[in-house]
DNA sequence: TAATAATGTTAGGGCACGTTAACTTTCGGC
DNA sequence: GCCGAAAGTTAACGTGCCCTAACATTATTA
């Protein structure tokens, strides 16, 4: 990790030669990412080995630990990427709306979007944080409660009277109404399950912000 | 299993006493489902171990097999249960309502208050159908599939022209909505988190099958 | 093209797990 | 109060898994 990571200030044909290995490195872990995120939404966490991960990837299972320190990390960093994604582009869209209605609008869009593409995802991002170790565990936990924040912040605007602590339960449970695409078998096509996932987290939000 | 199951047809006293020992073992048994549960909730299936299901339950690993063929076995019975108790006491509080409107009202309560009460089964009824082996796993997806249908039932009749596809799917959402309540750390009391799941389910139900 | 780092492979160690076997204890029924 | 089955225990077997070691191959740089 030093001698790639930080490189000792060379001319310019060095950093194009470094970066050439490192796209070549990034592509190779998110194969293994990919190949990953499908076993444990499958199986979950305990019921997938090295070994199927490195099969799905098309490598040998002692292979993964070339790119990753273990089974463990392999799971944190699929996490962390998760809740990256779900809170930057999340916090992007909603500060980039011009009002409360067009940010809240924004996030369902969103959220439902990600959800909905990236079914495995989203899985793997519900049930496997307890098997996280505890590092990366805290920064993970620190994320979600900062995309849940965000919600919070645009419902406060747009129903100031309602409890906080109100607002963020009612957004964890809509959560699991837009996370239980994968579920459910999907007799619908994309953009109805998109639509009708939106009208009902939607009418569910403002309810809750109501009563 | 035949001699204790199949009472060869005798009197009353026998009766008596084939009961008490029956007794006896179906308290290990939920003794051991309870515990079983509480550890698959948290740690998931293949995350627990028999000697830790022993542990919990009081006596040592393989005692465990005294009472059940195996670890699958002690989900498979847990699914089972859960199952059941769903289908049949929602299908008896539906029954007995006087309308669709005080049926949806009955089946929201019902489902709600199991969640609340029960939030390592409704955890592990979400999450470990894929761990149960084969002949029981087919009863307990027709056992899910009929208590949906009673949803759907009451549904299309407050909303005749909506696609039964379509209810079927928002129901599923639903439960995700309403299984999400293990999850978030419930900063609410019970009451209001049942008062609140309540309104945010009732509302996009009732959206879901207009629109 | 030779050297070197990155990336891959197979073999194996250590350990935990599910299950069975063999034996002991508990307890209800006559 | 004895008998026999039910219920519990510990020991052990086989297997699968995570990870490391040792070696082979690829590909980049000089």
């Amino acid at each position: 990790m030093s001698s790639s990571a930080l490189p000792a200030g060379s001319a310019l044909p060095a950093g194009a030669t470094r970066t050439r290995r490192a796209a070549r490195r990034g592509l190779r872990r998110e194969e293994i990412l990919a190949a990953a995120a499908g076993l444990f939404a499958r199986r979950g966490f305990h019921g997938v080995s090295i070994d199927d991960i490195g099969s799905a990837a098309g490598l040998s299972g002692p292979g993964i630990y070339r790119h990753f320190p273990g089974k463990e990390g392999v799971l944190a960093e699929m996490l962390l990427g998760i809740s990256q994604r779900l809170l930057e582009e999340g916090s992007r869209r909603a500060v980039a709306a011009r009002d409360a209605s067009a940010a809240l609008d924004a996030l369902l869009r969103w959220h439902i979007d990600f959800a909905l593409s990236q079914p495995d995802l989203i899985t793997v991002h519900n049930r496997e944080l307890a098997n996280v170790p505890e590092p990366a565990r805290r920064q993970i936990r620190r994320l979600q409660r900062l995309y849940v924040e965000e919600w919070v912040t645009v419902l406060s605007e747009l129903a100031p009277d309602a409890a906080q602590a109100r607002l963020r339960t009612a957004v964890h449970a809509m959560f699991g109404l837009l996370n239980s695409t994968p579920h459910s078998a999907s007799e619908l096509s994309a953009d109805s399950m998109a639509g009708l996932l939106y009208t009902m987290a939607h009418t569910a939000l403002l309810a809750a912000s109501r009563s």
